[in-house]
DNA sequence: GCACTTCATGTTTTT
DNA sequence: CATGAAGTGC
């Protein structure tokens, strides 16, 4: 037990000490946030606009508590949504404690705590404290088992899609047996009746899908009065980070632990509030005096982020929403330039000129400094935007980063080696049995499994005791046999190697010879995918990926050096699934509006500005006004994390599905106040054949009604232009015809297809047959000789 | 059990 | 268009 057991345990942090010296936290501090760092009783609601240094608060305020000996590390409970944003709190506070935030185990995020507290307290929800926690996948494939069972038509009602419904009503608070009459009739009405049965197979299961870890917590604290009280007593005093992100059972959650004392301090921006789709509430900040009578609320208003033309671009474009607690970022720093908004003739000339205008920008040429690479970012509202942009940098050779790909913990090898040891760990996990039975195949197909799964479900055990009992009965016969045979044996021999070292504490054991219980968990991973089979069937695999594949397993078990052992490891990957793997090169940032949040950049780049795509079609249509003014925070967002230069633009027309598409500027762009916006025109887009085309009507309309071509800043712009002219697009065009310098049977490369077979070539046209990525036609100047490769330029 | 086909379906994402 | 999932034929 951790410890909130060690009641009993000494201030690691000694409170007179620091008391007595004059608080390093405090210095530097505006009065706002000073105030929301002394403000320790009550309820306070800290409203932190964009760039005002909340987590600098946040963390003068853990220190301040724990300064002044309200409480001691250990009673404070801090909650975050993302591991990172608790990472970081973590290292923060521990600038002010040194080592003493080892002693702050409560801080972290919703789902982290939640699962501590429910091992506590499994039984309560009819589970044993070893529950497994199922991620979204596992999630949907015990949905797909439920469809079948009930008999559910799969067309009309995809796993996915319920799996959907049923985590919205998680989000909800919503119970099996809570769930109101409104969603009674939810698909054919047996919603209710298939929730049931799906907490059902979970309990079955011994397992908890993501929203149980805070739901089932709520459910303990509802109807067991004695733990809540416990709980209340414990966490002095409780801070939530991105209260805007709460969805009604995080609301719950905070709100009973919070009900004794209401030492309860939320931080928040109901502006930034972007995860409504996922069941965040903003009301639940806009509540929160309600919700807590007397409460402080502090605003942080002082932006020391962005240009104040910046902040008036994004103030302008955010106080189009109602429903707003009202709040206005102001700043000491100097004007600098305006937000500057341009249009295009379709995406790809776009993406051109923003390659262009990023190159332009860090050479410096555009009368600032020089910006390095690594401090320009590219938001984009979806990440299918994000193609014409790869393939331009990859054209021109921009080094380019794209963050929120596929996850490493997400790939199919990584979640069968995970299932294997999941498996070593407890024997009775199904989930990770069905899924790898007849990975590598044992002959063991659908006929067999199904066997297996009426032997486990009539006697009601788990999956590997059905597969045993039906064996003994000779239920089986054949390759499949000896081989299921086999399989279980081996996971009865690394489930005992695992309860061996556990055993003896974390003590290192030398690395011997032979087997028994002397293997450390790395050597035990290693010959799990061994025994299994599993590292042999991707060395046999001749497909190009294989290759990549056995290089991810390498690094699986490479991760598991920083864990002391497999169940460890295990609940580490269940709940955290990022993987930011930093690299040296200076790169631009390529990624999602959402996915921003939080972070900032000295020149930002905001394109595809135009209706229906960013405000999406698609929100708009299912949440109406709603949906329209979380998209323009999306877009507040977006301006604010812009330091220094942003820029915004938008295309006339874009292909959608396939199809060529006029775009109309989104209402956004009307919403910039013009005092703080310059508009430039693309080059050989004014007055061009392209302008024409364009229907130069939409572009001259918002422009005229900006009144910009007459604008001090325009003229600037125009004149800069002129002393800084870009460099000519031609460059690339004449690069584009140059004819292949390989021939045809060569080895190719491309960045991001990487290494290919030249099967035929025609003219600048190339059909390369890829490695990794199977055949495409590329345009030859995309392409390398492979033995050449160390000549691209990046 | 596997390879090939057709067909539908196209946000945002964390835990 | 382009990708993934489901279905069909071997």
């Amino acid at each position: 037990m951790t410890s909130f057991d060690d009641a009993a345990a000494p201030v690691p942090l000694s409170a007179r000490a620091m008391a007595a010296r004059p608080a390093p936290y405090l210095d530097g501090l505006n009065p706002a946030q000073r105030r929301a760092v002394e403000t320790l009783d009550g309820p306070v609601l800290m409203l932190a606009g964009a760039g005002t240094g909340k987590t600098r608060a946040l963390t003068a305020r853990i220190a301040h508590l724990l300064g002044t000996g309200r409480a001691r590390p250990n009673e404070i409970l801090a909650v975050t949504f993302t591991n990172k944003a608790a990472r970081e709190m973590k290292t923060r506070v521990g600038g002010f404690l040194g080592e003493a935030v080892e002693g702050m185990p409560w801080m972290g995020t919703f789902h982290s705590i939640g699962v501590k507290l429910l091992r506590r307290h499994a039984e309560l929800v009819g589970l044993q404290p070893g529950f497994t926690i199922l991620d979204t996948d596992d999630q949907i494939r015990l949905m797909k088992q439920l469809i079948v069972a009930e008999n559910i038509d799969e067309k009309r009602w995809p796993a996915r899609l319920l799996a959907g419904i049923i985590d919205n009503w998680k989000n909800r608070a919503w119970r099996p047996d809570t769930l109101p009459a409104s969603e009674a009739d939810a698909f054919d009405a047996r919603g209710p009746a298939l929730y049931a049965a799906y907490q059902e197979r979970l309990r079955t299961l011994n397992a908890c899908d993501f929203g149980d870890l805070l739901l089932h917590c709520v459910t303990i604290f509802q109807s067991h009065p004695e733990v809540l009280e416990k709980y209340q007593r414990w966490f002095r005093y409780i801070l939530v980070d991105e209260y805007q992100d709460t969805n009604v059972a995080q609301y719950l959650w905070l709100r009973l632990l919070a009900a004794g004392h209401r030492n309860i301090c939320c931080v928040g921006d109901d502006d930034q509030s972007i995860y409504g789709w996922r069941g965040a509430e903003v009301g639940n900040i806009l509540r929160f005096e309600r919700d807590f009578p007397g409460a402080e609320v502090i605003r942080l208003e002082q932006n020391y982020r962005s240009t104040p033309h910046i902040l008036a671009a994004a103030g302008g474009v955010i106080a189009a929403n109602r429903d707003r607690l009202g709040k206005e970022l102001w700043t000491d720093a100097e004007d600098g330039e305006k937000v500057r908004l341009i249009g295009h003739w379709d995406g790809e000339d776009e993406a051109r000129w923003v390659g262009e205008e990023i190159e332009a920008l860090a050479r410096g040429s555009r009368g600032l400094d020089p910006v390095g690479l690594d401090q320009i970012a590219i938001l984009v509202r979806a990440s299918h935007q994000m193609r014409a942009f790869e393939d331009r940098f990859l054209t021109i050779g921009l080094p380019y980063r794209v963050i929120g790909g596929p996850r490493f913990y997400e790939r199919l090898e990584i979640r069968d080696a995970m299932a294997y040891f999941r498996l070593a760990v407890s024997p009775a996990d199904d989930l990770a049995f069905e899924r790898i039975v007849n990975t590598p195949r044992r002959g063991l197909g659908d006929k067999a499994q199904q066997k297996i799964q009426r032997t486990a479900r009539e006697a009601g055990v788990p999956l590997t005791d059905g597969a045993r009992r039906l064996l003994a009965a000779g239920g089986l016969g054949g390759k499949g046999a000896t081989e299921l045979r086999r399989l279980l044996d081996a996971i009865d021999r690394w489930h005992a190697q695992i309860a061996g070292p556990a055993a003896s504490g974390d003590a290192l054991i030398e690395p011997v010879d032979g087997s028994g219980p002397t293997l450390n968990h790395i050597e035990l991973a290693e010959r799990i995918l061994d025994e299994s089979g599993y590292t042999a069937m991707w060395q046999a695999d001749k497909t190009p990926e294989a290759p990549g594949r056995l290089e991810n397993l390498k690094e699986l078990v490479k991760a598991l050096e920083e864990f002391e052992n497999l169940q460890g490891f295990l609940e580490h990957v269940a709940l955290i699934m990022d993987n930011e793997s930093e690299d040296a090169t200076e790169k631009v940032t390529l990624m999602t509006l959402h996915g921003a949040k939080g972070l900032e950049f000295p020149a930002v780049f905001l394109p595809g500005w135009e209706d229906g795509l960013f405000p999406s079609q698609r929100t708009m249509d299912e949440s109406g006004l709603k949906g329209l003014e979380e998209e323009r925070r999306l877009a507040y967002v977006g301006i604010t994390r812009a330091e220094r230069l942003c820029t915004v633009s938008f295309a006339a027309n874009r292909r959608v599905y396939g199809q060529w598409q006029s775009q109309l500027p989104s209402r956004f762009v009307d919403e910039l106040p013009p005092a703080h916006v310059e508009v430039l025109t693309a080059p050989g887009l004014h007055g061009g054949a392209a302008a024409q085309a364009m229907g130069a009507s939409d572009l001259e309309h918002r422009v005229a009604r900006a009144d910009v071509y007459n604008s001090p800043g325009w003229r600037r712009m125009q004149a800069r232009a002129a002393r800084h002219p870009s460099p000519p697009p031609s460059e690339t065009v004449i690069e584009a015809r140059a004819l292949p310098d390989f021939t045809e049977g060569d080895r190719v490369f491309h960045k991001k297809f990487g290494y290919g077979r030249a099967a035929s070539i025609d003219g600048d046209k190339v059909f390369v047959e890829f490695e990794k990525t199977g055949p495409r036609h590329i345009v030859a100047r995309f392409l390398t000789p492979a033995d050449r490769v160390d000549d691209v330029p990046f």
